[in-house]
Formats: C-alpha cells, structure tokens, sequence
DNA sequence: AGATTGAACGATTTGTTGATTATTCAGAAA
DNA sequence: TTTCTGAATAATCAACAAATCGTTCAATCT
C-alpha cells in the first residue's frame, strides 16, 4: 500500500511536467508511462484512467489553497467582515491569476469541469465549509445574524458565482471584477434594508 | 422608408419561421430570400447579414418581455421587496423555459451572445433601467437603503447573474434555482448584519 | 436613375480517410 | 500467485477534399 502510494506519486510527478509543460490533450499515457519507466498498460494499476490523473493533481494543488484559505478564515485580530472580504478576494485572485497568465491550467481546469462535474461541486462544498466556519464564529460574536448558517453559505456563494471562475463567464478584467466583488460583498453583509446608520459606517470603515 | 421597414418585416417573419423550425444554422440566407420571393443578394439591402435578421428577431422579442418587466417593477399596491422578488422571478422562469424547451432558441441565445457580446449588454442595461428606477422610488419611500443607486443596481444584477442564463452555468433545476434566488435576494435584501428584528420579520412575512 | 438579380468568391462546414491514442487483456516475467 | 507487459481494439483526432453557404458586385431589369 505504502508501495502504491508512491507508484502513485510517480506518476502524479511526471504527469504534473508533461501537463504543464505540453498540455493535458498534447501528453499520451505512452509518454507518462515512460517517464515512470513502466507501459502504458501499468499505468491503469494505479489510475482508473487519464483523466483521473488529472484530477489527482488538481486535487493535491487545490488541498494547498484550501489550507490557505482556512487560516485566512480563522485569522485571528481581525474581524468576520475583513475575513470573508480577504476569503472572496483570495479566491477571486487565485483562479484569475492562475487561469490568465497559464494556458496548461485553464486548458485542465475546462477539461476536468467539463467531464468530471462533481469535482466542481466538491471544491464548492470544501469553501462553503470554510464559509460556515466563519459564519459561525461572526454570529457567536454578534458580528452578522443570520437563520441557517449552512443556507446562507450556500447563498453567499451563488451571489459570488460571478467571481469564482472568472474568465469561464466574461472578460472583465481583474480591477473591475474586485470592484464588483467588493460592492456585492457590502450589498451582502449590509443589504438594502435601512438599519442603524452608525453600524454601516463602522462596517465601512473597517474594510477600508 | 415604410416601404422598408415592411420588406423588413417580412424578412424577419421569414427568417423567425426558418429559424424555430429548423435551427439558426440549417436555415439558408436562400431560403428566407426565397421565402421572401427576392434574391439571396436582395437580403443584403435590408441587413447587413445573417446574424443581423436573428439580432432583430431577438430584439423584437426581449422588448416584448422588457415591456413586461416595467409593469412589474412600477406595480401598484405592491412594496418594493415585492416588485424585486417578482421582478428577478419573471426573468428567471422567462429565461429558464424558453432555453429549456426550445432547442431553436438556446442555439440563437447562444449564437447571439457569442457573436454579439454587446447584445447581451445591451439587455443587461435595459434592465439596469428598470432596476434603478424601482430602487430609486423604494429609496423614496423609505424602504430600500444605498449610497448609489446606479452601482448598486450593478451589483443587484452581479449577484444574480447565476440566474440569469441558469442553464448556461449549472444543470439545477427550476424549483433549485428558484429556491437559490430567494435566498440570494433576502440575503441581499437583509444583508447579514444584525438590525432590527422587526425589519427582518416584517420584511420575511410580505413575502410569503 | 435606382432596384434587383444571380453568378462568383472566399470562408466555413461536412464528409472521409488514415493515424494517433486511451484502454484492455491474454499472456510473460517475477 | 502477483506484477507487469505490449500488442490488439476501439475511440478520438488530424488532415485533406468536396460541398455548402454567407456575402459581394458587375450586369440586368424597371
């Protein structure tokens, strides 16, 4: 087993340069196989197919920005607003960045949302359990109130699905879409209803 | 001038038949031209081409449904909370059943809005209209609260933009996504910070 | 003159072929 | 037995040819 996991790893490896190197599509099993001085047949001892080895190594990339994004929810001397502003912006940012300046990334990103949709999903549920943390925590604090915290996750990230694969859904650049990010994000957290004017001013100049 | 805008006319109604029974692509500029009993060449004094006549066709439906959605939005009797929620629902179910039964139209949507990303604009902005107006009178009535009426009318549609063409990025469901447009609209509507309980109660209980 | 045509042109699509590639599996190696 | 191989298979892709179609415009008609 302990075996296999580094079989595994092996291939994740050269997989990981020849994607990033030549594209997913442009790199064959032959050519993995290889690399792992192995045929292309014992490939398919470790991984159900070529797309699966793709997945792991999204997989394995996006762990690291998920542990990233913990520790900016549960950061501690600043408050639930300036967390989940940091949190949305993060995101927003990562997938730009990673998208725009490497042709490789988008190409597997596209590829793997496009024929392994539960993957998406996964990483959808993996932040929204980030969000309820925070929710969570803001609510105890009397920071925000809500009903039901899982719901309001779930409803924040609709509201933010604009921001999350940015460049799949329009050509906004990067400054426009941390403005829009910025105006729902206080849309969000103030709403339109009136409330007490001092509690929109002190918000507000908190995230400034 | 009449003159044209009849010819016009008939080649749109032409166009509108070929299109919904066979598709945008498998229908011929000769064939609406021979429908129109006038050379293929003809077609071209009267639009600039193919993509045009389905640029008109759209534009002569969506100002039949914009139409629709002004009287929503100044509907008397009704508070704002109310006209909004009726508002953004229209627009889903509109959107949402035309796509969804209608292979023809979700092939021109999709043509169109490929083709023209400035079409796709160009409604997003006719609603922005109807959008400011309902805010600005809820504003003067005292029940909606902002800063810039414009830019929030931006982020109003920012935050829904999920529903807008459902299909084109998620697979849900009607109901789901009915479901995820209310609670995206209280939570911009009530916003998650804590005010006061009446508001929020009162507010909730006229929407149901 | 202005309006209209339809053949001509270039771009796009379609159909076909051959090659490449992911995947499988019968058997060889360990 | 268990691990691995690599040829066989079926699916996909690439390249090329033929056909189709949107668009133009010189010629024709009114």
């Amino acid at each position: 087993m302990a075996e296999k996991d580094t079989v595994k790893d092996q291939i994740v490896d050269a997989a990981k340069k020849r994607f990033s190197h030549f594209g997913y599509a442009k790199t064959t099993m032959a050519e993995v196989a290889g690399d792992c001085a192995m045929s292309p047949g014992n490939l398919y001892r470790f991984f159900p197919g070529k797309l699966d080895i793709a997945e792991a190594i999204a997989t394995e990339d996006y762990s690291k920005h998920l542990e990233h994004l913990r520790k900016i929810a549960v950061q501690p001397g600043k408050n639930a607003r300036e967390r989940l502003h940091q949190l949305l912006f993060e995101e927003l940012r990562r997938t730009y960045h990673k998208l725009e300046k490497d042709p490789r990334a988008y190409e597997m990103a596209r590829v793997i949302s496009q024929e392994r949709p539960k993957f998406a999903n996964w990483m959808l549920e993996n932040e929204r359990k980030i969000l309820i943390e925070l929710l969570d925590e803001a609510e105890r604090r009397g920071e925000f109130k809500m009903d039901d915290k899982e719901f309001t996750a779930e409803m924040v990230q609709a509201a933010t699905m604009k921001f999350r694969y940015p460049q799949l859904w329009s050509k906004l650049t990067l400054p426009k879409l941390e403005r829009e990010l910025e105006g729902v994000m206080n849309l969000v957290i103030n709403g339109l209803c009136p409330h007490a004017a001092e509690q929109r001013r002190l918000a507000q100049g908190e995230a400034a």
